[in-house]
DNA sequence: CCTTCAATGCAATAATGTTGCATTCGGGAT
DNA sequence: ATCCCGAATGCAACATTATTGCATTGAAGG
């Protein structure tokens, strides 16, 4: 038997592995919002997941439940919300740190992720002279 | 004479002189606007400022109109919005090209920019890479 | 004086995100 | 099995952030 529903690809049921692998659950409504996200490559708003899964399971799903999903989406590293859209992504590389550049096209919508070693390692020596220990990074580039 | 009225930071008056060089005119309500931002290093919200500002100016400041104030600031790289925080700061050196890191503080929410050349290039390399013509860059760190 | 265009005023509304509390549901202890 | 507990969800109300469309003002130039 396949836990993969509905032929999506096989690294949707990776991400959810990796949900598990902190001992939370994956509820229908986790799944069905991951399932939304890695069905594009486009960043989806909150409210449009909230209209795409609400069709999908059939039933209304409020604003506080698709932020609370995303939220724990998110908080496990499948998940990753581009803050200069108000909108999310699946988070589609494997890593367990987020050091990653998130490239969006301004025509087509679609985003995707750069790991730079490199790049890392700059930040962290400028933060390190600033004497910042980062907690979160923003790092997005359109065009 | 001098034209920097109330005793504010010299380089307000440099950031306006710079706007002037696009031909842009600065009008009371923008040059406010500015002064407000210089006046803290804390990022504002917009209606934060129109706050403020409407109390500098005496008189109920709209939404719209402190929106179309920071657009033209920003446009004019005088002004920074934190897409992070839904927030705004006044752009604090001297460069034409915004090639600069913000970071800023989980605590006291102070805010500072970091120019980095090296840092730059990589992101060029990487968007080269991609194909990918970079026209907004947002590098936000908090901590 | 008149035209014109940028800037602003203003009302309405959209889009995004949150709070607080009630309810449901599943798993472990008794 | 039943009870209890905590996580997940439902839900109403609301807060915050941002935009649209159109009217008005005001300064620069013919």
């Amino acid at each position: 038997m396949r836990t993969d529903a509905g032929g999506s690809s096989p690294n949707l049921a990776a991400a959810i592995a990796k949900c598990r692998l902190s001992g939370a659950q994956i509820t229908p409504l986790r799944e069905a919002v991951l399932k939304a996200l890695w069905s594009t490559e486009q960043p989806l708003g909150a409210y449009e997941l909230r209209d795409q899964v609400s069709q999908d399971v059939e039933r209304e799903i409020s604003a506080p439940t698709i932020y609370r999903t995303l939220d724990f989406l998110c908080a496990h590293g499948v998940a990753v919300r581009i803050e200069s859209r108000n909108a999310y992504v699946a988070c589609k590389h494997p890593h367990d740190d987020h050091a990653c550049i998130l490239f969006v096209c301004n025509e087509c919508g679609a985003s995707s992720e750069v790991e730079n070693k490199k790049l890392e390692r700059l930040l962290a020596a400028d933060a390190k002279a600033l004497g910042f220990s980062i907690d979160h990074r923003v790092l997005e580039l359109s065009g």
